[in-house]
DNA sequence: TAGCTGACGCCCT
DNA sequence: CAGGGCGCCAGCT
């Protein structure tokens, strides 16, 4: 495991409930803006943390939950997000804008 | 050891 | 407006 990998759970896991961010937001955060595939994948394997990383958060630019299928049902991600208070239809966030969580913004004077 | 792939994002056609 | 291609970094075959 590395240190990305790391950097990516413990950022996730600051999300607050019922907010989400994009693969390319904590990408750009930890400074290789474009590797937001990393971050999929870094995702992908959070599984095999000991501590809950709440990867149902993580959604691409457009708030599409483009990472459902890696659940354990491919509705488990909506659940979860829909659970915590957000609108989802046709696998997309609703008021993407509102909700998204900018850890660029949100941590800026916090690290 | 080299090459392919992946839960994305942006630019070009 | 829609489709295709390249870049990003690390893990897996």
């Amino acid at each position: 495991m590395n240190d990305f990998f790391f950097q990516v759970y413990q950022l996730v896991r600051k999300i607050p409930p019922g907010r989400v961010t994009s693969y390319g937001a904590i990408a750009a955060y930890l400074g290789s803006p474009g590797a937001a595939r990393m971050v999929g994948w870094a995702l992908n394997a959070s599984g095999s943390q000991n501590e809950f990383v709440p990867a149902h958060r993580v959604v691409n630019r457009s708030g599409l939950l483009t990472g459902k299928f890696h659940f354990d049902t491919p509705r488990t991600m909506q659940e979860l997000l829909e659970n915590e208070g957000l609108k989802i239809a046709n696998g997309q966030i609703l008021n993407f804008e509102k909700k998204f969580w900018d850890p660029a913004k949100e941590l800026k004077n916090k690290l």
